[in-house]
DNA sequence: GCCGTTTTCGGCCCGACTGTTTTCAGTCG
């Protein structure tokens, strides 16, 4: 039982409780512990199997939560979630993704009609049975009709390069409005999630219907759903909803820092205030005297709103209640990548293989952009699509390498290779070859669906090989189209560990793989991070900005990611790992 | 369900907006 699966039954029983109209802070409390296994970066099932540690040492589980989850790690079951499920069908939690529709009132649907599926729902809609429920009425029901689209659409986040697009353009519309004095993008746009749900927009300007009029002018927006006397949603055409909230100058720190988030790490920040007799909401930091009354301290920017709680301004890629608190408390807040340390890419393609430009036009992309080094590695023969090279024609591009690099003298060109792990196992080019070459990516591209021993195995193998130096996205997702294949990461790691090895965070805004968890859990261990592009043209070298901001959201500083050395130093630490 | 230099019981972040009410519940972020 992987964490995964642990925080996806402890988010079932949440769902099913808060149905079921169950204390919400009991709901929270399985929420949390969902959140927690997740960000745990080892298995559970290991801190089980070691006597010396306990599951209740873990902040937000305790004993309750604890059982739970060994009766998960030892039966592969929870009796606690099959009661529930015998209580309320699956399908119902389908209508709570109906925006305005939450646990209560599906429970009245459920209880009082009878609806157990989104099918269902419509058909008491059209019938005009919903608006005679206490609670409902003909407004309600209209707006489920419509609700109903979003709903079916299922879970659709964006990934955030697109959200990033939609972000500029709408920054573009907003400036336009002269009344308005400051704008920021907030929200988990804000923290570089690798996926958006929705936008969120903070502005300070004096009249607020201005800027509201103006905002819902944007093109593209087809309902507004809400308009109050600071905040505005709308929702755009393709189904993205966005927020716009208008402050004024002495709260737009606060609602700056508020609608930035995360939910877990306010609800963290909030709970420290209330300690200190202060209270944070969007309009700033209050003192809260015993009488009741409340006054202003700050709130005019971030910075003094996390000052007066006597913690430094976080960047919001880490504001997720993982470890953030506590490496302000130690003083040990990492100083986060930037762009600008990246000095080498490391995973770069040509026409050789499926790549659109040339060696010389790589290169060349490459030195424009002020890179100090870049490998060169095209796919293996395997990868018969993408007309991969075999030994013959992988030594002649090498050839052709070396002429080429006489004439540099700004950039260092590696001989690389992304070798195809078989489906078999092993290598899909001779270790005599891979001898030869700067660097050995391997890859995994076929055999995507075979079982976890089978896959965790081929990658442990080719981490054993000592010709390869990294393992290329190493969990195989494509966001919204392809699931990670099954693989035990947790072996990895301890094998990358082992055998000194790489393990690639691929920049391309679909992969971003690792995630920002695993790329916490390599930084524990010391494994060397490398972001690459993956550019199979020109223009593919620009994603590594999507890499880095996957980076920080894992804590990563430039001495985590092994492409910010110089490369003089780069090449004494392949050497000292017995590459070649 | 979790947690504790105020507590082993009684708290648990906080506010905006809508639609249904006739003072507020539900939803959302």
């Amino acid at each position: 039982m992987t964490n995964q699966e642990i925080a996806a039954a402890f988010e079932q029983v949440a769902d099913l409780l808060e149905f079921q109209a169950a204390n919400p802070f009991r709901v929270r409390a399985y929420r949390n512990g969902a959140r927690k296994i997740i960000d745990l970066g080892e298995r559970v099932s290991e801190i089980i199997a070691d006597e010396s540690r306990r599951l209740t040492d873990l902040d937000g589980i305790g004993n309750d939560l604890a059982e739970k989850i060994e009766q998960l790690v030892t039966t592969g079951r929870l009796t606690q979630l099959e009661e529930l499920q015998s209580q309320v069908p699956a399908t119902v939690l389908a209508m709570l993704r109906v925006p305005g529709l939450g646990p209560k009132k599906a429970a009245v649907l459920f209880k009082e009609l009878g609806v157990e599926s989104l099918d269902q729902l419509r058909d008491a809609c059209e019938k005009q049975q919903v608006r005679d429920l206490k609670g409902f009425a003909a407004k309600t029901e209209e707006a489920i009709l419509k609700g109903l689209a979003i709903a079916e659409q299922g879970d659709k986040r964006t990934k955030w390069a697109e959200a990033d697009a939609i972000v500029g353009e709408v920054m573009e519309h907003l400036q336009n409005e002269k009344g308005i004095k400051q704008i920021e993008p907030a929200g988990s746009y804000r923290r570089g999630c690798e996926t958006v749900g929705d936008l969120d927009f903070l502005v300070e300007a004096a009249d607020v219907d201005v800027v509201m009029d103006h905002f819902g002018e944007f093109p593209g927006i087809s309902d507004v759903i809400a308009r109050g006397d600071t905040k505005m949603s709308v929702r755009l055409a393709s189904g993205m909803q966005m927020d716009l909230r208008v402050v004024p100058k002495e709260s737009f720190g606060a609602a700056l820092q508020y609608f930035t988030g995360s939910k877990a790490h306010n609800v963290e920040l909030r709970g420290r205030a209330k300690q200190r007799g202060l209270k944070i909401n969007e309009w700033g930091v209050f003192q809260v005297e015993e009488d009741g009354t409340e006054t202003y301290l700050v709130g005019r920017n971030e910075a003094e709103v996390y000052k007066a709680m006597d913690l430094p301004c976080f960047p919001p890629e880490i504001r997720e209640d993982r470890e953030e608190f506590q490496w302000a408390e130690a003083g040990k807040l990492p100083k986060l990548l930037e762009r600008s340390d990246i000095r080498g890419d490391l995973h770069t393609h040509t026409t050789a293989t499926d790549g659109k430009a040339t060696l010389v036009e790589m290169v060349a992309a490459a030195k424009e952009r002020g890179l100090e080094y870049i490998a060169i590695t095209d796919h293996s023969k395997r990868v018969t699509m993408a007309n991969g090279l075999d030994a013959k024609r992988l030594l002649a591009q090498w050839k052709e390498i070396d002429k080429l690099q006489e004439k540099q003298d700004s950039i260092k060109i590696l001989k690389g290779i992304e070798c195809d792990i078989l489906e078999k196992g092993g290598m899909d080019l001779p270790d005599d070859v891979l001898a030869q070459a700067d660097w050995v990516i391997a890859s995994v591209h076929y055999g995507q669906n075979q079982p976890i021993e089978q896959i965790t195995e081929r990658i442990l193998g080719a981490l054993e090989n000592p010709h390869v130096d990294i393992i290329a996205h190493p969990t195989g997702r494509l966001i919204n189209r392809r699931a990670p294949y099954a693989v035990d990461m947790d072996q990895v790691f301890k094998a990358a560990v082992k055998h000194k090895k790489m393990l690639e965070l691929n920049a391309n805004p679909a992969r971003l793989d690792l995630h920002d968890q695993h790329c916490a859990a390599a930084r524990k261990l010391g494994i060397p991070i490398v972001i690459s592009t993956d550019a199979h043209s020109t223009a593919g070298l620009d994603v590594m900005r999507y890499g880095v901001l996957q980076a920080r959201r894992g804590g990563l500083t430039a001495k985590d990611v092994a492409n910010t050395l110089p490369w003089e130093k780069f090449a004494k630490l392949l050497k000292g790992r017995g590459g070649q």
